[in-house]
DNA sequence: TTTCATGCAAATGGTTTGCAGCCAC
DNA sequence: GTGGCTGCAAACCATTTGCATGAAA
């Protein structure tokens, strides 16, 4: 299937009632190109130097997680991670290990969370997603 | 079984090389006597009035994290909750479901993730742990 | 032209740290 | 008595916010 590009991602935003700024449109063209989830200041880093502010990033974040475009992770590492959400980026639903030294990261596509509808602790909460991650320690770090 | 008491902890941080101030004492009762993974400004507020500062509360989790007694959860909250681990709890292996409105959690017994060893995708990781939440929205916020 | 997005800088909030005094051992 | 704890205050760092300017529609 074909990749995202600034078009696709021009008519959503437009779409969603949003202005496609030079900005924004770089940054989900950055979040498309990238396998990992990265911090707000990875991603601030990866954008031509000078082209925008830190802030900025933070703020199309928020507004891109508002509207399902992206994914934020927590690995307990002080600061938050984003990815494109799976259905934006294609993939397929998946995990993350994490090497509790290195803070390299793993792909694990493997998922063990069933369906949920018949559990008995669910009692009545609605629209139940899961985040499951794995942390080790890494063969380099070991 | 018994509760762990002051003695037991006394003991363990003993044990460890750590001494026993009032404070950690305080602190781990409190956390053995809680349900629920608290921030460290709540477990801070629990305590008697004046009897420790903040700075100590977090300095005493950090000292026990690294003994294995305590784990550090975090749940997108822009801070850190923190609970007796498994083993010093004596409870069973459990995880927990949020609501994402006004975050009321709820214990879920089940752990769908089983033994791992021989999954391809561990290339070579060694001691490997797991974190499983799920969020919803829960009856009240619907 | 109108509205929304941005840059800048300052504020915020959780967490950490330096240092001098204090308490457990 | 000694060295590890603690209180206090300041530093830190990720993230948010106010406001005037700038760019998209």
């Amino acid at each position: 299937m074909a990749a995202r590009d600034a078009n696709y991602w021009r008519n959503y935003l437009r779409a969603c009632g949003l202005k496609s700024s030079r900005t924004r449109l770089a940054l989900l063209e950055l979040l498309s190109r990238e396998s990992c989830a990265l911090a707000a200041e990875e991603l601030y880093e990866r954008l031509p130097p000078g082209s925008c502010d830190l802030a900025t990033v933070y703020r199309s974040l928020q507004s891109f997680e508002g509207l399902g475009l992206v994914d934020k992770l927590d690995w307990g590492e002080g600061r938050s991670r984003f990815e494109l959400s799976e259905q934006q980026a294609q993939s397929k639903h998946h995990h993350h290990l994490v090497c509790r030294l290195c803070r390299r990261v793993e792909s694990v596509p493997e998922c063990f969370v069933p369906a949920l509808s018949k559990q008995k602790w669910i009692r009545g909460f609605k629209d139940i997603s899961h985040q499951l991650d794995f942390f080790g320690v890494c063969p380099d770090c070991q």
